[in-house]
DNA sequence: TCTGATAAGTCAAACGTTTGCATACCTTTG
DNA sequence: CAAAGGTATGCAAACGTTTGACTTATCAGA
């Protein structure tokens, strides 16, 4: 055991040739000869040889390998998220280390500074609710580590980005639960820091325009995401005296967090109060009233456009040129259930 | 932009030293002044000096990285279970690749072959339920990677393992039926690629020999838990004579599955039909009839456990005494709901 | 026979760090 | 005052691979 791994030294001193010789048949140089190539392949092969990427890594300066940065795995939409990163970075032998921020920003700048110690290739980032600066992705340009953010964006221009436009979508959302004839509609809103850009409210506001429905913004109300602050807001949209009887939620999980609590408070759903969503995930599928329509944010495709992205980007960077900043942009769409 | 990164050398030189006296300098060796060692740590602070972990790795022989193989993260469980190995993992300072075999036996090879090859110090598995021979993994010991299995573990004795030990929760589960009046209990398997060791289906039995009810093999069916197969199974058991009162279901997922069927057809959850299954995973929260109880498995504890045994069985690689095969084994747990 | 091209291979430096050993100076101590 | 011991530092090798520059042999063409 522990035997000692082979080396390409060990196979240029068994074959009496110099070490560079044998590095370049193993690339398949042209100046090395068909017989020597193929002795030393053989014997590469017999002594079950491997290069030792450590020594690759550190001698090209590059280790093949991405970063990933995002709230927390356990969210479907993020998982879905990581098939897509994984499909395409796969393809480009890329491997990817994955930290959890938990939605607190210390924890992001650790992640981030050990990817950094890590000498990742690139990251791909998806920031926290309580990300209010990101200094710390930009600290990366000095090492020349490129950084892609996809889904929670930082509202600002001069980054890359994959991230999903929900604007039209909500517009859409909204018209759809007017068109059943709803007066009233609810937005359970997310916290502040995650509506910055807000195209969610955007395209509430401009679908009741639209349809010359008044804006009544008692109507809109915020949740923290957990479950009881969702409860709170819920509440708070009860006890006007003029109730909505549709809601928007900001996501599936608040809608299903809503849902709930309105049953358990005899509502019954989508007869005194209905539901359109955001994410459609898979989760909804299991709940006996699962919210009417959610929009989907095509997880795996922003991951995989979001790779895609970040390999242009550290492609670029060794030809040497400069990219311009680059913002793609999903369209979402709005699913019926 | 791309200012080239400051080495050990360049301090050693802007210093009229020389680099192995900056090297010991930032390690506090003992054999360095204090004058010479406060100059090198403010010449470093002054350049933003960061050591080249690339070429630590290298030189060290190792990469303070953790490759993690599972078959799915979009399950809660996994999701889970990485946190546990997150939290260990970091108090060490290292980091962890992650790969999903999505139950594919070539992907899983593939994946451990990439973490080899990335030079990973260890690896954590859960194996995919199409995985039957474990050679991919037992060739890391020649590269001197130990690897410890977590939950779906390989039913062989020479490995390192964490798992869950079901036989009592499964005999608890099934009692507790039985307590509720149950006389036919039906019990919905994994495929039997999972349940080579049966400890599920043991206590199954074991609990109605107990209680001296009758044993029928036609109560025991298969899902091969896809969707489909899972009602195909359902469909099974109530096509029987005389239809089971209560099931024990294979997870979470197959209960959640099964429940929603069974109402699709119109029988009544906890009085036609009654559930109890296994994972107690948070998405049971969510739906109207989740199973009556559920088997805990402590993923998180597993996580953690597993990774202490990991770093356990790295450090002791370098101390060069040999570790005898260990078997951690947590025990499950019934949880009412 | 000489020139020059080509093929096949070697040499050695380089990547950034760590570490065993040697060295230089200084201070004790017998 | 010389030997011993300690303190502070330098030297150089080593980790495994890649790569630009260089050497040697071979051979065609003039």
């Amino acid at each position: 055991m522990e035997k000692k791994v082979p080396t390409i030294k060990e196979i240029a001193r068994k074959l009496n040739i110099s070490v560079s010789t044998v590095s370049r048949a193993l690339h398949d140089h042209p100046s090395i000869g068909l017989r020597t190539k193929t002795a030393v392949k053989n014997m590469a092969a017999a002594l079950n040889y491997e290069p030792n990427q450590t020594a690759i890594f550190f001698k090209k300066g590059k280790t093949f390998t991405l970063g990933i940065v995002l709230p927390n795995l356990a969210e479907e939409f993020f998982s879905a998220v990581i098939n897509g990163i994984e499909q395409v970075s796969m393809q480009n032998n890329y491997i990817a280390l994955v930290g959890q921020s938990h939605d607190s920003l210390e924890t992001e700048k650790k992640i981030v500074e050990t990817m950094k110690n890590h000498r990742v290739d690139g990251i791909l980032a998806s920031i926290s609710k309580n990300t209010t600066e990101i200094d710390h992705f930009r600290q990366m340009n000095k090492y020349g580590i490129p950084v892609v953010f996809f889904d929670r964006v930082p509202d600002v221009a001069d980054i890359h980005s994959v991230s999903c436009n929900l604007y039209d979508s909500s517009v859409e959302a909204v018209e759809y639960l007017i068109n059943l004839g709803h007066r009233r509609i609810g937005y359970l809103q997310g916290p502040p820091t995650l509506s910055i850009k807000n195209e969610r409210l955007d395209g509430y506001r401009d679908a009741h325009k639209k349809h010359q429905l008044p804006l009544d913004e008692s109507l809109i109300v915020h949740s923290d995401l957990s479950t009881e602050g969702t409860q709170a807001a819920f509440d708070q949209l009860m006890s006007l005296e003029n109730r909505p009887t549709a809601i928007l939620a900001f996501n599936d999980y608040v809608a299903l967090d809503a849902i709930r609590y309105a049953r358990q408070k005899k509502l019954r759903i989508n007869k005194d109060i209905s539901f359109v969503s955001y994410a459609n995930l898979p989760v909804t599928r299991y709940v006996d009233f699962p919210p009417l329509a959610s929009v989907e944010q095509f997880p795996f495709e922003q991951g995989a456009r979001a790779t895609e992205l970040l390999f242009k980007l550290i492609n670029q960077k060794s030809s040497g040129q400069e990219m311009p900043y680059e913002n793609v942009v999903l369209q979402g769409k709005l699913v019926l259930h």
